[in-house]
DNA sequence: GTTTATTATATAGGATCCTATATAAACCAA
DNA sequence: TTGGTTTATATAGGATCCTATATAATAAAC
């Protein structure tokens, strides 16, 4: 039986750890003209390729009109760009700009040291260990989320 | 060396898992009313406490703005109240109405169930190392906020 | 081939969070 | 006591996410 406590059950760990990284993130990011809902993004076009919205999202694992939403931000701010889908009319491919893939190796360096620091005394096991556990916990919410 | 993938890293598995758990929180809440920013203050103000905004932002562990506006919202709704704080004229004290008393024990029921829920396949042991993982990050996580 | 269903985006509205800054009360030092 | 600092809230502006719904183009059915 969990008790009513902040502390001895896993959400309230996480949600205080993503706002954590969040902040961290946006802190460290915020120079290079990124925030932290770019980076799936940056992540999913990193090597130039071009792909739907619906992908986007899908992959990212956000509702399609918060990825609207981060891509007008975006092309807002020259990070991506979209071209109509020649296949399809109701579609554009987005990808991302010159200046936007140049900047996505300073980006991955900034990221690899910032979760370091996080996992700063952290054993190779430990790391291992908490991403296995997160990724059974992810795997529960999805049923979760699917159920009814 | 993390390579650049969304799943060998915890930041991306803890937002992931974050937004999930909001998701499902605010859906199971919102018949009663509530949503999940007013957890920790149903949570803090439990037993018909009354408490200043600061106190309420620093046990929630979120900035005074995001707190003062939960509050108003939560006020808005009927679910708290303020009284001005007899010893200081800037500061109000916020408790919990009748009302949303009489409902915090039917959240935490649901809290738990969707814990229980999130957590199903997990061991006792699994669910107290990944807590105690999680408390480490937030630790570190800390550290770096403070850290200039 | 027209009608209907599905699918890709867009928009509306709102919750939750952040940073930066303004305001007002309280405290403290001269 | 007055003037400067600290402290509690409030406000402004914006990012990120959500649900619900509208629009437009494709696909499927008849």
């Amino acid at each position: 039986m969990i008790d009513w406590n902040l502390f001895s059950t896993p959400a309230p760990l996480i949600n205080m750890a993503a706002r954590a990284f969040a902040r961290l993130g946006d802190r460290q990011l915020k120079g290079m003209g990124f925030g932290v809902g770019h980076l799936p993004v940056l992540y999913l076009l990193r090597d130039g390729a071009a792909m739907p919205q619906k992908e986007l999202a899908r992959f990212a694992k956000v509702e399609q009109p918060s990825m609207a939403q981060t891509l007008a931000r975006m092309e807002r701010d020259g990070l991506v760009r979209r071209v109509p889908d020649p296949n399809d009319g109701r579609s554009s491919l987005v990808s991302l700009t010159a200046e936007a893939l140049a900047k996505t190796p300073a980006v991955r360096e900034i990221l690899r040291q910032g979760s370091e620091q996080a996992l700063a005394g952290f054993s190779q096991d430990e790391v291992a260990t908490l991403c296995a556990l997160l990724q059974r916990l992810n795997r529960n919410l999805d049923l979760m989320a699917v159920e009814e």
